[in-house]
DNA sequence: TAGTTGACACGAACAGCGTTCGCTAGTAGA
DNA sequence: TCTACTAGCGAACGCTGTTCGTGTCAACTA
């Protein structure tokens, strides 16, 4: 599992239809999964407990899917492919790209803990992916920016959407319901461990305990675009080789 | 296994001589278990190997380990610890913060893909993850920025080092070696991927292959940092509240 | 329409994992 | 020397992903 390979795609870029016989299919047991990991969260998948939903067996499904990680990656590309892809303006790229950004952000975190295998698939190698990766180039395209500056920032501000998710979904149970109140009860232990540290070795942990657990609304995320677009700007005059 | 809650940390912040009888101790497990992940990969590390690698069984290392989370959590910990932390000077902070971050990076790759596990445990609440989230912050404070954006900023910028380790770990083998060739022949590979996919589809991609897959030395890392600290530097004067 | 074929379904099993149980054995204190 | 305690550890439990061999039904051929 997960181990670095050359990426390929195993699902066909054009239209394959399908034969099935008793209503088993890859989109099925694509669709099944995701509700298991919305409900349940990601921990919760494995084949077993896909297949029991389908009132099948395990072995079932690997007629429609390799194996686990095979499956992950559909369900990525299966959310990668919910998005609605803006078409590049050049003088609104930026608020474009944020709010495109968000979207992505929204997606993930509304599939439980998704984000996490996410985190882990290093190198988008899915259609659902490259189009997003393929909007994202677009959109800084028309901003003006350096093709290989472009190339660079496509990478960080994709792991930035992506750890960001990951962050907020970590904050709600598995669950999937957004409970204020859970998330409020995690994130003040966070901060009263934060406060609680000896402050002779931590004294800017512990100072700063309430400025680094706040999180109000979309503040957070919304810095971090902001601090990425406005080092993106400054390196657009970078030469390369 | 990696569900969220409240952060502790297991091993006492002072000093607590553990007896021991067979010379079967916290640290000899934990030194194991890193030359494992070193040598083999972190796939690879598994309670039985380590006990093995001891010449005792798998049973005996939860009498000082809670778990696995608990011992990749040491693990880390025993990684983070090894950083050199710099005296802040107002006078040189960027390049101090860009040096420590190199070195976090560096310390992170050399042992193989611990990485991964680092990007899975979201929140640093080990001695030695909150000793470089104190340096930096040190260093970020001697930058004068203000304290919310030194909060935000530790993070992003945190996770990015993370990122960028596990990316750059996962070009080589498992086997710890550089191995120049191996790693190059996965870079082209991805290289050769984005340049084979439907160019009316991803013309960006396509076109920019080449771009998309640059990787001469530090300059990809270097970008990014400086991506970070440009953008840094824009948000100063923001003002929260 | 009857027969054949082949792809799909699936129970059972295998190997590996993290973890626990309860027995063994050796040391420290009385 | 005897006793109490604790670390060590083999065996087992329940879970995982995955494979094998067999069963079974739908569609094509004659």
């Amino acid at each position: 599992m997960t181990t670095a390979s050359t990426p390929t795609w195993p699902g066909s870029f054009g239209a394959e239809p399908r034969r099935k016989r008793r209503a088993l299919s890859r989109e099925l047991i694509v669709e099944t999964a995701l509700t298991i990991v919305d409900t349940e969260g990601l921990d919760a998948l494995n084949m077993r407990r896909v297949a029991q939903e389908l009132g099948t067996g395990a072995a079932s499904l690997y007629a429609h899917v390799a194996n686990k990680d095979e499956l992950l990656a559909l369900l990525l590309d299966r959310v990668y492919g919910d998005l609605d892809h803006p078409e590049p303006d050049p003088d609104r790229w930026r608020e474009q790209a944020k709010e495109y950004l968000k979207q992505q952000r929204d997606n993930l975190v509304s599939h439980g803990d998704l984000a996490r295998a996410a985190m882990i698939q290093n190198i988008p190698t899915s259609p659902g992916a490259l189009d997003a990766a393929e909007t994202m180039l677009a959109l800084l395209r028309a901003g003006g920016l350096p093709e290989q500056v472009c190339a660079y920032a496509v990478d960080v501000i994709g792991l930035y959407v992506v750890a960001t998710a990951l962050e907020e979904s970590s904050r709600k149970g598995p669950g999937g319901e957004p409970d204020e109140r859970q998330a409020e009860a995690y994130i003040g232990g966070v901060r009263s461990f934060f406060a609680s540290l000896p402050p002779e070795r931590y004294p800017l942990i512990v100072g700063m305990a309430g400025a680094l657990t706040r999180n109000v609304g979309d503040e957070r995320f919304d810095f971090g675009l902001d601090l990425l677009f406005d080092g993106l700007v400054a390196q657009a005059g970078r030469t390369f080789d």
